[in-house]
DNA sequence: CTGGGGACGGGGCCC
DNA sequence: AGGGCCCCGTCCCCA
């Protein structure tokens, strides 16, 4: 008994000590990635202090120019103004850095722009406008004050906008003529410093490092292995406190970013100014992976030293009904759900921690009722899925792009970023009359039409419409009598599958 | 319990 | 490349 004991305690132990040496590599990891990425960041806080400086000489060398040959100046500007106008020029839309409709109110009582001036952003009467994010950051403090680097966002909803002040967290915003608590939608351009706007860039700090997958894009690439699509989910754990989620910049056990913004709106309406077929989405998707930030509105996170706004009220929950972890997938193929299961036990890189996954495969069904119901009824699924996993495995049209999530294979890049809203419960065509969402943009066509009673389809045999092609030809089977779908139990057929199905419960 | 229809999810193909 | 369309499958509701 005493040497049980005393075993037990060994294992307990030993036990101990390498749950201490797993911490302690996986925090290595962690220094490791926040180290490159903050050498990344200085390098590039020493390059904008350069550019500043040299924006004021050139303004210094300028206005000295000016006090000595000011007519001259007036008739042919010196290229210090020519730089600085552009610099204005640009944050007016006028250069690449924006593309929006957008005025700038100069400050009145000033002749000349100050550095330390705020820019008063008049938000023009086109849907699509921008705002200016002043970043204060401690550079910019060190330089001078008031000198502030300016860069805009991309496209946005008016109603949208949100601020990124580094190193003044809590100040109120440079003044535009938006709200800053606005709801903040995805956005196809970001500044440099923003990372990204979307969810896509929560908490990925570097992919390559954490995971060593990359991201993949059309055409597909020469070489021929399987090409596991989409950006990977970097498991992180935070404090899931369930208030502000905050990191340190102790960096042995944080993920901290230097700026990420969270924004879980989904675009409105079809106006998707966040392109679903864009790589962000994928990153998106990955990201909602990191738990906790689903469910979070309106939440300030702090991260290494940036205050980011949270603000999402998109439904991308671990909702059953939304996503397809819940309604879509207990309805969805069963062989879908093994060889995902069998998927995730097979591919551990894939599999990781994420609840996505945790939720799937307590889904997934187990027992061989289940499983011999689902053959019974949808035995032309099998096949299907068969076929495409033939297809992604060996000729025809070759699908070299997987799905990360279930190794499915498609034969572009879009394809498996649509493909995987299935797994992330992204759904970018929104119903501007219900609000309902959609994951493919014909879907949302088709719902449409519950709006508007169109019923293009007509029976040709009575008087009956529908909206949808595929009830009218189920309809037909009503005037032909068909009957595919047969029970193994007793002689009964159905004409609709879910008939089927519903009446298999008849003899369990 | 069955028949029938409304509506949504998702994949493939074509233009 | 992206949108549109078609198709199949499924859930749900009502008679």
């Amino acid at each position: 008994m005493a040497n049980c004991m005393v075993f037990h305690t060994q294992i307990a132990s030993i036990m101990e000590v390498l749950a201490n040496a797993a911490v302690a590599e996986i925090c290595k990891l962690v220094d490791d990635d926040y180290a490159v990425f903050r050498l990344e960041i200085t390098q590039s806080q020493k390059e904008n202090r350069t550019l500043r400086r040299k924006l004021l000489e050139l303004k210094v060398a300028r206005e000295r120019a000016e006090r000595t040959m000011p007519e001259r100046f007036l008739s042919s500007r010196p290229s210090s103004v020519k730089i600085l106008d552009r610099y204005r020029g640009m944050a007016r839309g006028e250069g690449h850095l924006t593309g929006g409709h957008r005025s700038f109110v100069k400050p009145a009582g000033h002749n000349t722009w100050r550095d330390d001036q705020p820019i008063t952003v008049d938000e023009g009467s086109g849907t699509s406008t921008q705002h200016i994010i002043v970043i204060e950051s401690a550079d910019a403090e060190a330089a001078g004050p008031g000198v502030k680097q300016e860069r805009s966002e991309g496209k946005e909803d008016p109603q949208h906008s949100r601020d990124i002040q580094t190193g003044a967290a809590r100040e109120p915003p440079v003044a535009t003529d938006e709200p800053t608590t606005a709801p903040v939608h995805p956005r196809t351009q970001r500044s440099s410093t923003e990372v990204s706007g979307t969810l896509n860039a929560v908490l990925k700090s570097d992919t390559k490092t954490l995971t060593g997958l990359g991201r993949l894009g059309c055409p597909p690439a020469p070489c021929t292995e399987y090409l596991l699509y989409g950006s990977s989910r970097t498991v992180l754990s935070h404090q899931d406190s369930g208030d502000a989620l905050q990191t340190h910049n102790d960096p042995s056990c944080s993920y901290a970013t230097e700026t990420q913004m969270i924004s879980g709106d989904l675009p409105v309406g079809l106006d998707t100014q966040t392109n679903p077929m864009r790589g962000d989405w994928n990153q998106y998707s990955s990201s909602v992976y990191s738990e906790g930030f689903l469910d979070k509105k309106e939440e300030d996170l702090v991260v290494d030293e940036v205050t980011v706004k949270v603000e999402s009220d998109a439904p991308l929950t671990w909702n059953a009904d939304e996503t397809h972890l819940g309604k879509g997938h207990s309805q969805g193929n069963t062989s879908d759900f093994l060889d995902y299961r069998e998927s995730l036990e097979t591919n551990l890189n894939v599999a990781t921690q994420s609840p996505l996954h945790r939720v799937t495969m307590l889904m997934a069904p187990s027992n061989s009722q289940g499983s011999v119901l689902f053959e019974q009824v949808s035995n032309s699924n099998d096949q299907k899925a068969k076929e495409r996993e033939g297809a992604a495995t060996t000729g025809g049209k070759e699908k070299r792009f997987l799905c990360m999530f279930c190794n499915k294979g498609f034969s572009c890049s879009q394809k498996v970023e649509i493909h995987q809203r299935v797994h992330t419960g992204v759904k970018p065509f929104t119903c501007t009359q219900c609000h309902m969402r959609f994951a493919h943009a014909g879907n949302l066509k088709r719902h449409q039409r519950v709006h508007t009673g169109v019923k293009p389809f007509s029976c040709t045999q009575c008087h009956m419409c529908f909206a949808q092609a595929g009830d009218l030809k189920r309809h037909q089977r009503v005037h032909t009598g068909e009957k595919p779908y047969s029970c193994t139990q007793c002689p009964m057929r159905f004409a609709q599958a879910g008939d089927l199905k519903r009446h298999l419960k008849v003899h369990t």
